[in-house]
Formats: C-alpha cells, structure tokens, sequence
DNA sequence: CTTATAAAAGATATTTTTATCTTTTATAAG
DNA sequence: CTTATAAAAGATAAAAATATCTTTTATAAG
C-alpha cells in the first residue's frame, strides 16, 4: 500500500511526536532504533519531513527532531504520505489506464474508487496526535523500547 | 496499489478472454499492443500466468493465448493478483509493523483492516467473465484499437 | 522431413527504490 | 575560539522491479 520509505516516514513521525511530548528531543539514530528502519535511510526521510515542514529539527549538541503537541493536532497522515510517496494512491486507474474514467470507466473502476476513496478518507481524518494518543499505553508497539 | 506487472497481468487476461470470446487466439505482440504493455514483458507475465493456469496457450504456428468463456466464471482477480504480486496485499501492518495484530494494534491498525478486507473482497467476488462483460460495448477503452 | 511460427526459457540490461558512507554546516558548551 | 555533537547535503552502493534480447522447444502446414 504505503512504500517502505512512507512506512518508516510514518513510525518516525508518531515517534518524534511522542518524545516530543515526553519532553524529550530525539536522535536520526534513536529514531531508527526505536522504529525498527534503516539509520541513514531514515536520516534522509527525516530531512524530507523536516523541510516540509512537518517536523522540526535542530542541530548539534542536545539538537535533534521534535514536534509540538498543538502541531500534532493539524498534521494529517494524508500530508505525510504525499511528501513521500505523492499522489500515486490518490491517482491512476486499477488496471493502469490512462483513459480511465467516470466517462469511460474500466471493469473495475467504481469499486476502486470507493476503497480509494475510504483510504483517503481515513488519512484526512487522521492526524499525527490521533495517533499518539492511540499509541499511549503500557504496551504499545511503537513505544521506546528500554 | 498493484505492481506495473499485475496491472500489465490483468489487463492481458482480459483481452485474452475478449479474443476467446470473439473466436480468436491473440499473440503476445498483440496483447501486448492492445493494452498498452510492455512487449517483451508482457511475454514473462503471460509464461506466469499459463504456467498458473490461468489461460491457455499453444505453441507454433496458429498459436496463441486464450481462456474458455467457462473458465473466465472461475477465475477471480484476486487469484491473478495473488499471482503475480504475491499476497502483499493482504498481509502485513499499514506501519510496516510486524508485531501488529489484533491484539496488540499500531494506531491505524482497524482502519487499515477495513479498507483491506473490502478490497480483498472486491478482488475475490469479481471474475474475470464479470470484467468481460463490463467490457462489452463499442466504446470500451480495453477493446481491441482498429 | 523441412520450414515457418509462436510461446517458453534463459541471460542480460535498465530503472527505481532502498540503503549506506562521507563531507559540510550549525550550534551548544567549555 | 575550540571542540564535540548532530542534522543537512552530497556521493555512492545494493537490491528489487521493470524491461529487453537471445536461444530453445513445440507444432502446424507444405
């Protein structure tokens, strides 16, 4: 569904954000770790996210990632995966069509559109602090390991 | 959502079956033309295919590719999908999570569930004679150029 | 049996995605 | 100002997906 860059993209974010919250800024290598992806491959999907503003970074000593919780609040896993994976689930046909549309659908064109839209639907209503919240608790899998 | 190969692979069945249905044989060329596939590639995928039993195909000359009308009620997209991109598409967390389920869910765990399940049912409830029959009429985009 | 045709099989090439390594830049603290 | 730290930026590498090219096998028709 998602490329692994968007997955990594996504536990990242959640992680930084509860960090955030825990008053804590974190490392690219924290990150990683934390997170189960790729150290310098994250780094990289890091700074995308950084210039977009997503998420905030400072650099050298006690620098790091962060997200504010009001932020949280106003990112939605929809913009998330568009910076790193565009609008590829958004767009095209099932079959890969180019002519493919409401005009001249292809055979299975309506009830794509539907789990697309469903799909959409629920990274637009889903903000990065809808998933903090969700990931609070004892044993949620996204939290630091210690 | 499907690789470019399972794009090309339905596509090519349902041009086959169009063919079977209009008394043809069909060659890699024209599948390959008619849908706007990469030739040589679309070969490979049709080999995948045949050896899966999917269609039929006869060597040498007068040869080709088809599917029997009967056997287009029996086959499913999801079995063609299953095919060529394997089950990645039924499994695994919308985070990349491998200690995801049920029990212990990543933050977007029920949603994604959801969104799945529908589409795994779209893919198991329509047939390759269901596609077929969306596909007849003058004006469909799958139908052979002239 | 020979020839022509078309798929199967195998080898190789290209592109994209994923991943790492190195150098540069910013900044906090002594 | 110097040093240590950590992200940013740039260069390179490895793996996977996509694509092509060549050789082999099967078979229909003369």
């Amino acid at each position: 569904m998602f490329s692994k860059s968007c997955e990594y993209g996504m536990r990242a974010v959640i992680y930084v954000a509860k960090q955030t919250s825990l008053g804590n800024k974190t490392s690219v290598k924290e990150i990683a770790s934390a997170t189960n992806s790729p150290e310098a491959f994250t780094g990289k999907i890091l700074q995308k996210l950084t210039k977009n503003n997503i998420i905030d970074s400072i650099k050298g000593p006690y620098g790091g990632f962060l997200i504010y919780e009001e932020k949280t609040k106003t990112i939605k896993l929809s913009q998330i995966v568009e910076i790193i994976d565009g609008d590829k689930i958004y767009t095209g046909c099932g079959l890969g069509l180019k002519e493919c549309n409401a005009k001249n659908p292809c055979p299975i064109h309506d009830k794509f559109i539907d789990i697309r839209s469903s799909l959409k639907s629920m990274l637009e209503t889903t903000t990065v602090y809808d998933l903090l919240k969700s990931e609070t608790g004892e044993d949620k899998i996204l939290q630091l390991k210690r």
